[in-house]
DNA sequence: TCGAAGTGCAACCTCAGAGTTGCACTCTGA
DNA sequence: TCAGAGTGCAACTCTGAGGTTGCACTTCGA
């Protein structure tokens, strides 16, 4: 999103990344320090595989990026993108706003 | 969420409300206009069961108040309860950059 | 060079939730 | 008072996401 879209599928792409309570405990991790995959998995009550899989999720929306160096690969969150879709959900927020006080000034001024 | 939590369950519930696409889009609809389910249904492709059902997840996470007129219940979306959401995310996403910066800082001094 | 650590891929299982149909109830207006 | 509009509740189906096990591949260090 970002931009003149403030909504549509994509957004409820990144919602859907940030809904799962395991993927928000990666990424409260991953705030503290970057990790690996099996890292994670040591300290959280799910495999590898399933860590693998949120993190594809996460790196999918953008909300996390990955770096190899030798057999070890690192995550870190992505933290302008959080930012940017907290910046939207206001903008989204005052739209509603807006636009239920001119629906109901309509209807005051219809009685 | 709100306070000194910017995380957890609770967190993880409001974005899996905000996570399914017919949601998002009977949000949006609201804040053009408030509605009832049955009108929301007649423009959306399921039918008022389920129209009903995201209502009252999305009102269970206080993301919509419904007030009833007669035979009638109208849904409108509270912006009060997006905007706090959207603090909380940009508060989040500050938290990360700070610790991350000290992660690097830590790494390039260490070296 | 060989074992251990870290990763990637694929098949499989399970269950929550998104959606449906069906029926009973309440309220409005003619 | 009666038909239609709007709602509430319950049972049911079914797809997809979260999770697992299993195996093959790369990389590091002794």
């Amino acid at each position: 999103m970002s931009g003149r879209d403030s909504g549509g599928a994509a957004t409820a792409t990144v919602f859907a990344a940030l809904g799962d309570p395991t993927r928000w405990e990666i990424l409260v991790r991953l705030g503290r320090a970057p990790a690996s995959a099996s890292a994670l998995a040591a300290e959280l009550p799910v495999t590898r595989q399933a860590v693998g899989k949120h993190l594809e999720v996460l790196r999918a929306v953008g909300l996390v990026e990955s770096s190899r160096s030798g057999r070890e690969v690192l995550h870190r969150p992505v933290g302008s993108r959080l930012d940017e879709l907290g910046r939207d959900l206001q903008r989204v927020a005052e739209s509603w706003d807006r636009r239920l006080a001119a629906v109901k000034e309509i209807a005051e001024r219809g009685d």
